[in-house]
DNA sequence: GAAATATAGTTGCATATGTAACAGTTGCCA
DNA sequence: TGGCAACTGTTACATATGCAACTATATTTC
């Protein structure tokens, strides 16, 4: 590998976040992966919609949407293999037939909780080995950034 | 959207570091996506390799790989579009027939250069969004995890 | 209160991706 | 040397995804 001098340097790929995060987030979440893949079959959309069903109880489509960014198309056919699976439950939402509130089902549940309960074992090994100082910064930086996602979709390009 | 009291929470989503990371991510990209997309007709995977090919200069697949966490067939269906579209050249390494040395054509120059000018104008409003102090934490705490990934892909499950 | 506009969710189709299996090459070491 | 393990990169096939278009329902606006 050979660094490249030529060029002068508009563009630093080392200093572009959404780099760094997709780096970052690929690097940590490809070992988890497996755990709800090969123990559940659930892909690691299902696996986020469960999990956001399994912290907040019900919500809509839609408000999975806005909370995690996830492309409603991919949490609707999300919705379905969860639903399919028998983990989730759909029921309808009185005074609106065009949206339906979305919950686990008993045995979602059973299962969010184990896989919750790997993931917790798999954050407490990447904190560790991140350092627990780091770790704790980097949470809070993140939570910020979801508290204030109002701009950061909006004016670009 | 309604708080789930009922279950001892063995899980918490907003502490669980891959979970967090891959929203940041998510939320951070989706924007920028167009702009290559669009004006290049290039995948993420794509744009991914190709700034690494104008950073480094040159490459082989397999440093790529290690270097981005991008599976290697990932990288190797990004190398041949990349080729096709003219953008990307494959020379033979000496000493090692398996391997081939990547690098970017002059029309991938080009196209990285402009892209690359675009990236940094979405940087920098994206960090105008978080604020510069959040933004300038969260880049030096990726950027120490992407120096220590040692650990992170070892131990588990 | 009718028409225009916005929203929730699904579907069709092309494309991208993941996994496993593979071919070819190299390194090791007995 | 021979043979086995490790490595680089590609391919096959099933699956997941992205985008646009669509249905159905709500909301706004005049």
């Amino acid at each position: 590998m050979k660094k490249n001098q030529s060029t002068s340097q508009i563009f630093d790929l080392d200093q572009f976040l959404p780099y760094l995060l997709n780096q970052a987030a690929e690097m940590t979440s490809q070992n988890f992966q497996t755990v709800y893949r090969v123990e559940y079959g659930m892909t690691r959309t299902q696996w986020r919609v469960m999990a956001n069903l399994g912290k907040f109880g019900s919500m809509t489509a839609a408000e999975i949407c806005r909370l995690t960014f996830i492309e409603k198309t991919k949490v609707s056919r999300a919705v379905l293999a969860l639903e399919e699976k028998g983990f989730l439950r759909r029921v309808a939402v009185v005074g609106d037939r065009r949206s339906e509130r979305l919950s686990l089902t008993p045995a979602g549940s059973v299962a969010y909780q184990a896989l919750g309960k790997s993931a917790a074992a798999f954050d407490r090994d990447l904190r560790k080995r991140l350092g627990h100082a780091v770790a704790d910064t980097l949470e809070d930086v993140l939570r910020t950034l979801m508290v204030n996602p109002e701009g950061v979709s909006s004016s670009f390009p």
